[in-house]
DNA sequence: AGAGAGCCTTCACCGGAGCGAAACAAATCC
DNA sequence: GGATTTGTTTCGCTCCGGTGAAGGCTCTCT
């Protein structure tokens, strides 16, 4: 998706078109005038006169804004799991949790959920649930996707957090 | 939320920090530098030397984007803390601690207040509250929240705050 | 100022429950 | 026949909630 270019103040009713559509676009404001304060994140600004490379800076950050509409999996026609350009093939059962688990990416399925969907006449014991979701884990690790705990509820289908979170020296 | 003023790429390392916890940040860049390519809306930058309205504008849309968005913690339909860009699972004790400050965010809960929401039927111990909220603190640090005691009046829940050095009044 | 009394923090420990992981065994597919 | 898939058992770690105890901080009383 491109970035629209609008002069501002002077283009404004193209701006309010743009605005609807969720166009994503760069405004140009002339010197001596305040620029709009705007919270969508795909509308920016820049002072003129602008140093060229700012201006393609801007525009490259709204593109990518723009195009990474928050990257979630997906199970194919095929039963592979894709990721962000990556796919894995996975087992029947691995299939059946990993689509529950994606259609809830990012919150908590139950393991009685998860369960009821891969043996919809009762799981065979407790403790098959834990180790299909330790193959499905390795399986799916080098997509970037892990699928973390949540004691007691269940379990939760999220990124890879690349942790930098400790680093006090 | 106060934005954060950040030298770049001088303070590279504390730039590192404010995107993990998601604090909105203003990337002060240097003249003949390029300026970094950030997808999250919570970033902003300017080229230096910059007019002072302009910096305000910036720091006005992402205090505008902090408030408007997960400026306050929240606690989900499965019983999971968020804040910002990151989440915590909470036990059931501190499930219902942590709702009762979230529901008052900034501002003081009572500890009977606290003990009844958690102990409905009384509290076991006049020590344990204080040792859930001792382990409610180690477990929402990390996501940049802390809670505050007020003596002999109660807890407060706020988010955890930066260096003084930089911010905005 | 010094002593003492709340008030709160922090640590260490225990019993119980939830969960992870390896290793083994049977069934199935190619 | 070899590889993959699935189910099962077993062991042990970690988390959770409660309790006691040690200590720091602050205010008040004398």
């Amino acid at each position: 998706m491109d970035v629209v270019l609008v002069r501002w103040p002077e283009e404004e009713h193209r701006l309010d078109e743009l605005r609807e559509t969720g166009s994503p676009r760069l405004l140009l404001v002339g010197p001596q005038v305040s620029p709009p304060e705007a919270v969508d994140c795909l509308e920016d600004w820049v002072r003129l006169p602008a140093d060229d490379r700012d201006v393609r800076a801007r525009v490259a950050t709204l593109e990518a804004r723009a195009s990474n509409g928050h990257a979630q999996p997906a199970i194919d026609g095929d039963g592979l799991l894709r990721f962000r350009k990556h796919w894995t093939a996975l087992s029947p059962v691995e299939r059946s949790l990993a689509g529950g688990l994606v259609e809830r990416f990012g919150a908590v399925v139950g393991r009685d959920a998860l369960a009821k969907r891969a043996w919809p006449k009762g799981a065979p014991t407790r403790n098959a649930l834990d180790v299909h979701v330790l193959r499905l884990r390795r399986r799916i690790a080098p997509l970037g996707l892990e699928v973390r705990t949540v004691r007691s509820r269940g379990y939760l289908l999220q990124a890879t957090a690349h942790d930098v979170s400790f680093e006090r020296a």
